[in-house]
This record gives C-alpha cells, sequence and structure tokens, in this order.
DNA sequence: GCAAAAGTGTTAACTTTACACCCATGT
DNA sequence: ACATGGGTGTAAAGTTAACACTTTTGC
C-alpha cells in the first residue's frame, strides 16, 4: 500500500477584550527550530482525528472541553521538507483567562498575537493555515453563536459586541446591537452587575446554550 | 515515521431541470463489491490532493474546467476494513448535459441518483460524506453564485429559479426571484429565446462571471 | 381555441440604519 | 464635579413577501 504520514494543526483563538489573538508556539526542534509555528502533532494509526486535535490543545492549555472544528486539509506535496506530511488543520476557540499556555516538549516558548500584528515568517504552510482560519472564523461567527465561546460564562452585552467588531473588523451601533442580539433570546440577563468600575455598572448576560440546540433542530438559524 | 494511507473521494453533483442528482459508482472491487459509492482514489505521494481528485473526476465524466472545492476529511480508525485510510472529500459541480458517464477499472456501472430518492447502503462511510456534501451545497450556494456551474452557460430564469428551489427545498415567487436575481446584475440577457416550445419561450440569460470575481475583489457578497 | 409557462407592478409588513441624551459609578 | 461607559427610543429608508393577469407559442 501507498504510505503517507500525516499531522493535526490546531489554530487556537482567544479574545483579551481587545482583540482576537491566536496561540502560536516557538519550535524546539528541526526544522523550522525557533520559528513560530500552529502547534500540532502527528496522528498515530489507531488515534482518531479529533482526539489527536484534542490532545495537542489540552497539552498546552489544560483545558478540555473546548470548541474546536475541522477546518482544511492542506497537502502539498512540498509542503513539509522532510517528506510528504499531508495535515488535517482544526480551530478551537477558547476563554483566555482560563488558560496559563505552558511550554511542552515541542514548544519551547508558547504565546498570544493579536490577529492585526500578526508575526512573519511562521514555519511550513503555517501563514496559509492561519489565514484559511481567520476567514472561517468570520463567517462562521455570523452564522452561528459561536462567538460566546470566546468570552467567560458571564459576559455584557458590551464585551460581546467588542467581540464581534474585532473579529468582523467593523464598527457597530451599540443600540442597534443590544436590540438584535436580544431579540434572538439566546441571551439571557443574569442579576448581577460589574463591580468596580469607575462607570455605571453593567449587566451580566448569559449565552442559553440549550436553547440554541433546541431551537436549531427545529430549523432556526441564528445569523448576526 | 508513522505511516497511513490516503484516499479522496469526490461527491459530484448535477441537476437534471427537476432534482439535484449525484453520480455515484458500483464498486468493482472488495471491499463493498458490488455496493455503491463515491468515486475516489487513493493519492500517491508524490501527487498533490486536489489534482487526484481532478484526475478521478477526469477518468469518469472526461471533464476538465470543473468547480471543485474541498469538503471535509474523513479518519475514523476503522472507516475502511482493510486499514487505515484517511480521506480527504471533495465536491464538484457539473453540467449534466456535457457528460456520459462511462464505466472505469473500479467503477462497473455509473449512475446520477437524485437527492430525495438515494439508494440505501452506500460503501464505507459514504453516506456520511454525501450528506455532509449535501449540506454543504445548501449552505455555499446561498452565499456564492455557484449555482451556475450546475447550469448550462444559457439559462433561463426558471431553470435557475427551479435549481435553487432543488437544492433548498423550498418553492419561490416567480416575481420576486426574478427582480433580486437580476438586481446583483451578474445575471445578462442574451438576444436568444426558446424554441419548439409550447408556450411563450423564455428568454436566456448568462452569468457574468468576471464582473463577479471583479466586484468580489472590491468586498462585495452574493446573497440569494 | 386550449394548455402551458413567460413576463410583469404594487402594496403592506418588516427590517435596518442613523442618531443623542441621561444614568450610575469611582476617583 | 468630572470622566467613563451603560442604558434607552424613534423615524426614515430599504427590503421582503404576498399576490393575478396578460402574452406567446405549439398542438
Amino acid at each position: 500500500m501507498v504510505q503517507s504520514v500525516f499531522s493535526i494543526d490546531c489554530v487556537i483563538f482567544g479574545f483579551d477584550g481587545e482583540s482576537i489573538r491566536v496561540l502560536l508556539i516557538e519550535r524546539a526542534e528541526e526544522p523550522f527550530i525557533h520559528d513560530l509555528a500552529i502547534p500540532g502533532d502527528l496522528v498515530q494509526p489507531n488515534e482518531d482525528l479529533e482526539p489527536a486535535a484534542y490532545s495537542v490543545l489540552r497539552s498546552l492549555t489544560g483545558l478540555k472541553n473546548i470548541y474546536m472544528e475541522q477546518l482544511y486539509t492542506f497537502g502539498k506535496v512540498n509542503r513539509h521538507p522532510l517528506g510528504r506530511i499531508i495535515t488535517v488543520a482544526y480551530y478551537a476557540l477558547v476563554h483566555i483567562d482560563s488558560i496559563t499556555p505552558k511550554p511542552s516538549s515541542f514548544a519551547k516558548r508558547i504565546d498570544w498575537y493579536p490577529l492585526n500584528d500578526l508575526p512573519p515568517n511562521l514555519a511550513f504552510d503555517h501563514e496559509e493555515i492561519l489565514n484559511k482560519a481567520i476567514e472561517r472564523l468570520r463567517r462562521k461567527v455570523q452564522i452561528q453563536p459561536i462567538g460566546f465561546e470566546l468570552l467567560p460564562s458571564k459576559f455584557t452585552l458590551s464585551q460581546l459586541r467588542k467581540l464581534y467588531e474585532a473579529i468582523l473588523d467593523v464598527e457597530m451601533d451599540k443600540r442597534n446591537f443590544r436590540r438584535k442580539i436580544l431579540k434572538t433570546n439566546l441571551i439571557q440577563p443574569t442579576d448581577e452587575k460589574q463591580k468596580n468600575v469607575a462607570h455605571k455598572a453593567a449587566r451580566y448576560y448569559t449565552f442559553d446554550k440549550e436553547k440554541y440546540t433546541e431551537l436549531s433542530a427545529r430549523g432556526y438559524r441564528f445569523e448576526i
């Protein structure tokens, strides 16, 4: 049988309240040693793709139960200098605050980089992968309520709006945004408000995931 | 190095004027001999993924210059009874009339099956692949003008409407559809009309691909 | 002359956009 | 008291949805 090697790579997005950021590692091995790269790993013959991606995620962030979705498969013959390695790329959305990224065997340093100021010269074809992931995030966030995966479970409507503004790179009207997002009934107010802020305290809201799942099954399509 | 085997599969869609159809082969080999399957092939170590998919397409349909896009990668450990074979699935849209599908080494019979009456018991996980392709086609057709890839280069507005109705499984108002699609300015009337039809002859239109490419580059987003 | 699909406008309902002021809180 | 961001309503413009009759053609 014709044999090849394959790997997974996982683009990890977070939101710092201002910008979308992506987690990149400094490679600890050749090839591209010391260059920045999207975290990834080879896949074992007895290992499914998704679990392999989750295990990379967990080793870097310690998190389980993370939103993750397959992005695209990159298979150019010469994309890897050591031979034919096809990579299945995933992207994940995490609450940036619940993570202290820890270096691991394959990652010397690991850090968040804002999308609007990305470092040049990523290893392999990782710039292409990253661009594809950004494009997908932009499209997806408009038709599925995945933005919440980037926020704490309780968030203010301003945080949510700023998240959309950061992803889509547009300005949104405060009142119109509020009306539109509340009209979905997927966002529930809590009794809590911000504390120790030098202005009127904003109310915290939560995303009603169960309601969305149910509506979704009945044909409802989220749109922002 | 850890080795695995790679294949591509290609879901080929056509439109017969009534229904969307998909091209399936009857397998000429074990495993799943005599079962229906999505056409595909193993990928050689020195072969890029897309060309591999195009070559399957060409061997079955004789066509080049076909709309094709990567769909998803299916990699469950046990999806193939003979060992670990990961498959990268593509989907293609063709003008059904310009094809006379010809059997080949791996395809005993080859035929079009309408989406609303698909055969059961496809080989491997091909039902899952096909379902994913249908879902993708449905979504994509609403945000990119790819429907034209399924029609002859000259088509009537009724043909176009019936195409959308078949893909989306909805009824559309003739007048509203006409107004909406013409407002994009991407559809140009020709001087030709239908001949030998037992009713008022409909005008033929063409899709202005260059205009779309140009508008697209300036940020225009098609929507139906 | 009949059957079949083409072609054509208007109105009401709804959605989107633009826009400005007062409120609560910490310093 | 001031600086900061929270919270709120309305009107105009634009979009979508619903709906019926006349025209052309082959038989």
